[in-house]
RNA sequence: GGCUCUGUAGCUCAGUUGGUAGAGCGAACGACUGAAAAUCGUUAGGUCCGCGGAUCGAUGCCGCGCGGAGCCA
C-alpha cells in the first residue's frame, strides 16, 4: 500500500512549515517524505515574497516539487495541475517516498485528492463566449444556458458570468448537460491523511494584516518591478495574485503604499474565508488550531498511524 | 469673534417636496469541476448628533446646544 498526506487550510496558518515538520518526522523514522506544492501562485518563478514561498534554506533540505515550475506568463489551470501532480505523486510513491501535498488552492487540492474528471475545453469557443458575455451581459447568457442545459443552469447563480461561460462551453462542445457529468465528490482518488490548519478568525485577520505589511518591508515592490519585463502584466493567472496587483497599482501611481497594503490585507482575509468555507465541506480533514501547542504531537501520531496502517 | 458648510449602518456617502431610511465597502455565513489568490449569492447592522418647539406625525421645518470643516477678521 502507498501513503499520501495532505496539508490544507487557509493562508497564513503555517502549512509550509508543517509539511517540512512531517517530512523530517518521517526521515527520523528512516522513511522519506517530500513536499508537493499545491499553492497555485507558488508555481510561478520569481513570485516569492508575495506568495510567502519558503526559501531554499527554509526548506531544510526537504525536496519540494511543483514550486517554480511555471513562467509568469503561463496560464495555470486545475486540470493541468492534476495531469502533472498525479503522475508525480505516483512516481514518488513508487520510489517509496511519502508525498506530502501542501497548499490552500481549493480547486487544485480537490482535483488531486478527489475522484475528479474535467469536462472538455475549447479555447476558441471559450473566447467567443467571453466576448458574448461582455456584449450581452449575464442575464442573456444565463437564459441561453437555461434553454440548453436547465439542470446546469439551476446550479449556477444567474449573475456569475464566469461559471455561466464555462458551462456553456462544455454544453457547446459535448451537447450534454454539464451538471450530469459531474462525478461524486465523496470518492477519494487515493486513501489520504488530510490535515487542516485553521485559526480563530479575528486572530488570523490580524496576522494577515501584519503579513501584508511585512511583504512590503521585505521588498515586494522590487520583486514586482523585476517581474514587469518578464510579463507579469500579461499573465492571465499570475497578474491576479493578491499583493502583486496592488504592488503594480502602487508602482503605477494608482494607489498609495498605505492603500496598497490595506487592500492586500483585505483581499487576503477574504480569500482565507473562502478557503475555510471550501475546506469545511471535506469530511476527511483532521482540523487543528495553528496556535495549539499540542497540535504537533497529535498530528505526528496521526501520521504514524497512517503510515503504519498503509505500510 | 463673524459668516458659510456639515453631523444618516463599523467606514465613505445617497435619500426622504414631513408618513421613522438606502448603496458601495467592511462583517458573518454560504455556493463553487479547465482563471479558484478566480467568480458569485444570502443575512445581520441605524434612539438618521442631543434637547426643546410648531405639526395628527420629524431624520427632514424652527430654536438652542455639542462635534467637525472652510472662509473672513
Amino acid at each position: 500500500m502507498t501513503s499520501l498526506i495532505a496539508v490544507v487550510g487557509p493562508t497564513g496558518t503555517g502549512k509550509s512549515d508543517l509539511g517540512i515538520a512531517i517530512a523530517q518526522h518521517l526521515a527520523a523514522k528512516g522513511l522519506s517524505g517530500e513536499v508537493v506544492n499545491c499553492d497555485s501562485m507558488q508555481f510561478y518563478k520569481g513570485m516569492d515574497i508575495g506568495t510567502a514561498k519558503l526559501s531554499l534554506e527554509e526548506r531544510q533540505g526537504i525536496p519540494h516539487h511543483l514550486l517554480d515550475w511555471l513562467n509568469i506568463t503561463d496560464e495555470s489551470t486545475a486540470a493541468e495541475y492534476q495531469a502533472v501532480a498525479r503522475p508525480l505523486i505516483e512516481d514518488l510513491q513508487a520510489q517509496g517516498v511519502v508525498p506530502i501535498l501542501v497548499g490552500g488552492s481549493m480547486l487544485y487540492v480537490a482535483a488531486v485528492l478527489n475522484e475528479f474528471g474535467f469536462a472538455a475545453r475549447d479555447a476558441e469557443i471559450r473566447a467567443r463566449l467571453e466576448a458574448e458575455l461582455m456584449e450581452l451581459g449575464e442575464s442573456e447568457m444565463y437564459r441561453r444556458l437555461q434553454k440548453l442545459a436547465p439542470d446546469t443552469a439551476s446550479r449556477i447563480d444567474p449573475k456569475n458570468g464566469r461559471r455561466i461561460v464555462r458551462a456553456l462551453e462544455v454544453v457547446t462542445i459535448t451537447g450534454e448537460d454539464f451538471a450530469a457529468k459531474l462525478p461524486d465528490l465523496n470518492e477519494s482518488w487515493q486513501p489520504v491523511l488530510e490535515i487542516g490548519l485553521n485559526s480563530e478568525r479575528a486572530n488570523l485577520v490580524e496576522r494577515l494584516g501584519k503579513r501584508a505589511e511585512l511583504m512590503w518591508k521585505k521588498g515586494l515592490l522590487d520583486e514586482v518591478q523585476s517581474l514587469i519585463p518578464r510579463g507579469i502584466r500579461e499573465g492571465k493567472t499570475s497578474s491576479h495574485a493578491i499583493g502583486y496587483a496592488q504592488a503594480l497599482a502602487e508602482l503605477d501611481g494608482l494607489m498609495s503604499r498605505e492603500e496598497a497594503i490595506a487592500e492586500t490585507a483585505r483581499l487576503t482575509s477574504r480569500y482565507a474565508r473562502r478557503q475555510m468555507s471550501w475546506f469545511r465541506r471535506d469530511p476527511r480533514i483532521n482540523w487543528f488550531d495553528y496556535q495549539d501547542e499540542s497540535r504537533m504531537t497529535a498530528i505526528l501520531s496521526l501520521v504514524d498511524e497512517h503510515i503504519g496502517r498503509l505500510g
